[in-house]
DNA sequence: ATGAAAGCGCTAACAC
DNA sequence: GTGTTAGCGCTTTCAT
């Protein structure tokens, strides 16, 4: 900078005044500065000026992993908000719960970001005090917390919308497929869509069972494999399969599938997510905007950094919506046609 | 920092060095150090030791979307390596020509990071060469860069073993299903799996033919219709389609069952990935590591930036893998039983 | 409108 | 083994 302020004959305050554009500076300075910098392809340190003004110029996001449809949104919503706000986006996983008594052991977020986006945990009482005292703003995305900033749909209504879609549809013996993988404390929405399921059942006359809550536990096939076996070994297995994501009520069409169990014709099955795979699966879901999540998520970040009377306990709740494909059907159809479930793999040699 | 080493009653090079791990602390002061940050829940601000170390703590990634299954995998692989080492991740996408330009424009990685790697890009020259001046390594990921550190599949290969797989099968009509979206230049691999393709074919004694490459460049279901479209308007049709991606090669098998024509029986198809969803829909692919291939390159990464005399032009090559799956099966099959791509959706009311 | 100077919180010599 | 001190590259009073 001293170099910038040299070559354009000012000194490094008027550099810096410059390069922030702040309107105090004589056209002809900034000019100067501005070509100096150029010239000497000079950037801003970030480290340096966050020093001083106490900001780091990005947003931190927790998420359990990185791979997954609903993280790839959130992410690819927020990117385009930070860039515009000039943030930079520092992405931190946590798949366990080693992991995540690390990363709140360490607090990296502490003084390395002005926000921090906590994603789809469902955080202890402890653990979200703790953060509380962080001294930067905590966005909940996917998880009501009440008195912080939180993004969310409604899981309730958007699960009790799906459930009256197949209640419709004739079922009453209708599962629930509850996502358990990961370590506990991994799905905020979990309980919530099961009460959505459970009220919708209600609504339709049918006393909810337990039998009916099967949990995925074993990541994999295998996991979704167990799931569907159980469910097929009950006395009156269900009609339809109301699974909490749509990771698994793929997998669970592709397990029936391999069952030669047809899909809509003698089970149902329902999802949560409108993932980028659902329509190619003919899965009829319940979407959820995730995308959008992560942008209004980053807005509400960037108005909780730099306008400190934004309302730092505000709530978003975005839409969800039903999307009938071809996984859900009329119960008991048997013989209408071909399915969604069959298939025959091709031989080779 | 300063409170810390008054409560612990020593200096703040004590404290620094204690936090920092350094050995030369008696084991007296490092405990009451450790103490004292513990009580005032002290964190060493990375932007201040920075400043002075010229060390960021910090990498960089660059790639073209955030929720793609690629992008998803290798941050997968990167996070746990980065995690170990100490080191943040922070994260650019560039999904258009524009944001790409803007990000050389202010290449703000220049004093951000420690390394930065460059995922799924096919950079020109210029960019490239831009990078080289940036000061800290680059790596290119799923790019092979001569002289350069890069991490990458042979993806020639990998393509010749598929087509191999549906020569073996039969198949003399096989077409070439090329990812163009997204704008030019974001797909590297593109170029060598053709040729990979064309190597397999003249293997074959089939001479490779240019009405059987057809681009997709459409998002969403639109660009796959159309590229099917064009193949099933040939006056001789492929009876096997190999698609560059999985995402692009499971929406061909979509496409396909929407327009009730059998995969495998009258259209095999063969995907590049083994997403995640490739095995729910029985999809036959060569199979990529990605997440392996973000783990191999963040390793690369943390020898470049502490080890002086790492091999700056170090190139890592992964296998690939042919998975058989429903989707391919012999040519003219038809009426050899049911298919993937029968599919006839529930009704509804 | 511009410059001089005092730090921001840390690390790295250098003394002890 | 530990303390002192001089910066790292900026921003920000405070003068002018």
């Amino acid at each position: 900078m001293a170099d910038v302020a040299e070559r354009a004959g000012v000194s490094v305050s008027t550099v810096s005044r410059t390069l922030r554009g702040l309107a105090t500076v004589s056209p002809e300075a900034k000019r100067r500065v501005e070509d100096a910098a150029r010239e000497l392809s000079f950037v801003i340190s970030r480290q340096a000026s966050s020093l001083v003004t106490g900001k780091t110029g990005s947003v931190a996001v927790l998420a359990p992993t990185l791979n997954s449809w609903f993280t790839g949104s959130v992410l690819a919503g927020l990117g385009p908000v930070l860039r515009t706000a000039g943030l930079d986006l520092l992405v931190y996983s946590a798949s366990d719960l080693a992991e995540r008594a690390e990363f709140f052991e360490q607090l990296p977020a502490r003084r390395n970001a002005d926000a921090l986006l906590v994603v789809s945990f469902d955080l202890t009482a402890e653990e979200s005090a703790r953060l509380d005292g962080l001294g930067v703003p905590v966005v909940y995305v996917s998880q009501r917390s009440s008195g912080r900033p939180s993004v969310y749909v409604d899981d309730v209504a958007g699960a009790r919308a799906g459930v009256r879609h197949l209640v419709n549809l004739g079922h009453r013996r209708i599962a629930f497929l509850r996502s358990r993988r990961g370590a506990a404390g991994f799905t905020f929405s979990s309980r919530r869509r099961i009460d959505g399921y459970r009220e919708a059942l209600r609504e339709a006359g049918v006393e909810p069972s337990d039998e009916l809550v099967v949990d995925v536990s074993a990541p994999g096939r295998r996991g979704t494999e167990e799931a569907i076996g159980t469910l097929l070994g009950l006395r009156e297995p269900p009609t339809a399969v109301f699974a909490e994501v749509d990771q698994i009520a793929i997998e669970a069409i592709g397990v029936l599938r391999s069952a030669h169990i047809p899909v809509p014709d003698r089970i149902s099955v329902l999802g949560f997510d409108d993932h980028d795979m659902a329509q190619w699966m003919e899965l009829t879901t319940v979407a959820q905007p995730a995308v959008e999540l992560g942008r209004v998520a980053g807005e509400l970040a960037r108005a909780l950094i730099d306008d400190p009377n934004a309302d730092p306990t505000a709530h978003r709740e975005l839409p969800t919506s039903l999307i009938p494909r071809g996984s859900t059907g009329p119960v008991g159809s048997v013989g209408a046609g071909e399915s969604v479930g069959s298939v025959e793999p091709g031989s080779e040699g």
